[in-house]
RNA sequence: GCCGCCAUCGUCUAGCCCGGUCAGGACGCCAGGUUUUCAUCCUGGAAAUCAGGGGUUCGAAUCCCCUUGGCGGUACCA
């Protein structure tokens, strides 16, 4: 009752974790967390067709990078895999004598059988099965073997399988945490296959067997194993086991409602921290989706070590959430804004270094200092990482404009030469050392007057060669003072 | 088909267990403000007859029943 408590997260290496498996995983850490427990990270490698080279490594690159440490199972160390803990090992698939000598017993205890047909048949009894309006389940064919012919056939090297034997009398039913008593009829569950014919463990009964070994006290995964659950039920009874409790997730949803898949965009968590979205604000977003804190709570972001203290297992939602980008967008904005510029500065030189007019940029535009100053201003503007420069690339490259864009609402052209002197004799007049955003303000703004536009509209133009953009001053502050005088000549050039 | 789960603004949701404020917040959207443009920021607004229909009750989003719809499962995938 008072066991220590430990969750897993089993996951099968299928080359990138799914948006889906990142949330399965933030619960998982976050109820080890918020109730001391240990998180194991266990790969279910069992099927073999599937397998995907680098598909571990990058899992748990993935899930490290996303802060959800794991305390017991596979690890990363300097680009090795190694196993950690008393109940390994961790691979599945190094598992297999396990999974053999548990199947033995219950072939022992008349809970499991052999079975000898092939998969040809077993798909026409399917056809013949829906064709007729039944549930499709297996005959039991092969339990009705007697043990000579059983021992004939595994003697001549047949190939076989081993299905578990369900009791059929009664019911199954289990306290889900999240969805309460949920109950089937055992007369309609089917003699699964436990023990595949390659001699790998099937899904259905290595999670079973390993959960049990590994202490595991509470199964958290996704609501499409709540109909296998009274399966693994008998599975438990029939060794003597007591069951873990279960908690079934809603599923994550396309905005068709229907189960959040590649076709209709990213799902790979990957793919976010590509395009610029922070983890934190991943983890953030991914969180609510199928949980709140409730009681009338409005906070919206959250931290990882706020979610820890908030989150609560029976306050998670029975029906699925839609996956909604604006509101990941909006969340990274909000986490943006709360980086240090030394931080975004670290976290953007990646993004810098896939633009085109970044790469193409003179060396003295590519320095920190520079950097940090075009981030300054951009801070506020980005929703992620990816986009950092995109809106402003004047402050890399060369402009060129027509001449028309300078004019402010009705100016006349000597009205515009004025003011573009004006702004030169401006800048011309503050010192290097003085070149503050702050202090151009104070100065623009002086000579401005009350017709702010006739001086800071072609300023703004002449900077950057664009209509909308940061203001004259910050513009100015990035470029800093011999560029923003260069760039007011070039502008006045064009008035000749 | 059969089995199971689910159902509050467009979306994420609070409220439901312990019936009784204009059903609250956020994103998005619209309008206004700040402002030299954009973004940020601030203010306001539209937005759910609580899936539909029956009950129970003085009173139901909240309790009960039915219907409908959506989703999941029904593999030698997980």
């Amino acid at each position: 009752m008072n066991k220590k408590i430990r969750v897993r997260f089993a996951p099968s290496p299928t080359g990138f974790v799914h948006m889906g498996s990142l949330r399965t995983t933030l619960y998982d850490y976050l109820f080890a967390r918020k109730n001391g427990g240990t998180f194991v990270l266990r790969v279910e490698d069992t099927d073999q067709k599937r397998f995907v080279p680098g598909a571990v490594e990058n899992l748990i690159h993935t899930l490290e990078h996303a802060g959800l440490k794991h305390d017991e199972g596979v690890f990363l160390e300097e680009g090795k895999i190694v196993q950690k803990g008393e109940y390994g090992p961790y691979f599945q698939s190094e598992r297999l004598a396990i999974y053999k000598k548990y199947a033995q017993q219950l072939i022992d205890n008349s809970s499991a059988y052999y079975c000898f047909c092939s998969q040809e048949n077993l798909e026409a009894m399917r056809e013949v099965q829906i064709a007729n309006k039944q549930a499709p389940m297996y005959d039991r064919t092969c339990l009705h073997l007697s043990a000579e012919e059983i021992a004939e056939k595994l003697e001549s090297g047949a190939p076989y399988v081993i299905r578990q034997k369900i009791n059929l009398e009664g019911f199954t039913e289990f306290e889900d945490i999240i969805r309460g008593k949920v109950r089937f009829e055992n007369s309609l569950l089917d003699d699964q296959i436990i023990m595949k014919s390659d001699g790998f463990p099937t899904y259905n009964f290595a999670n079973v067997i390993d959960d049990h070994l590994m202490e595991i006290t509470h199964a958290i995964r996704g609501e499409e194993f709540v109909s296998s659950t009274p399966k693994y039920i008998q599975l438990y009874q029939a060794f003597g086991w007591t069951a873990p409790q279960f908690a079934h997730l809603p599923l994550l949803l396309n905005s068709d409602k229907s189960k959040l898949s590649k076709r209709q965009g990213d799902v790979a968590v990957e793919d976010y921290i590509k395009k610029g979205y922070l983890k934190e604000a991943i983890i953030n977003f991914v969180a609510f989706l199928g949980w709140n804190p409730g009681e009338g709570n409005t906070q919206e972001v959250f931290s990882l070590e706020e979610l820890v203290q908030a989150f609560d297992l029976a306050k998670v939602h029975k029906a699925g959430a839609v996956f909604d980008l604006k509101k990941l967008d909006w969340l990274n904005a909000q986490y943006i804004k709360k980086l240090s510029v030394d931080e975004l500065y670290q976290k953007s030189l990646e993004f810098f270094a896939q633009k085109d007019f970044f790469m193409a940029a003179t060396n003295e535009k590519k320095t920190e200092a520079y950097l940090k100053k075009v981030l300054t201003i951009e801070q506020d503007r980005l929703v992620n990482l990816s986009e950092v420069g995109e809106n402003n690339p004047f402050f890399f490259t060369e402009i060129d404009y027509a001449k028309e864009m300078l004019f402010w609402k009705k100016m006349t052209e000597v009205e515009l030469q004025q003011s573009l002197e004006n702004s030169k004799a401006v800048l011309a007049n503050i010192e290097e050392s003085d070149w503050t955003t702050q202090n151009l303000e104070e100065k623009l703004f002086a000579a401005a007057g009350d017709k702010k536009g006739d001086l800071l509209w072609p300023l703004r133009v002449a900077l950057s060669g664009a209509q909308k953009s940061p203001s004259p001053m910050e513009l100015a502050w990035v470029l800093g003072k011999d560029a923003s005088l260069h760039r007011l000549d070039l502008a006045l050039a064009k008035l000749k």
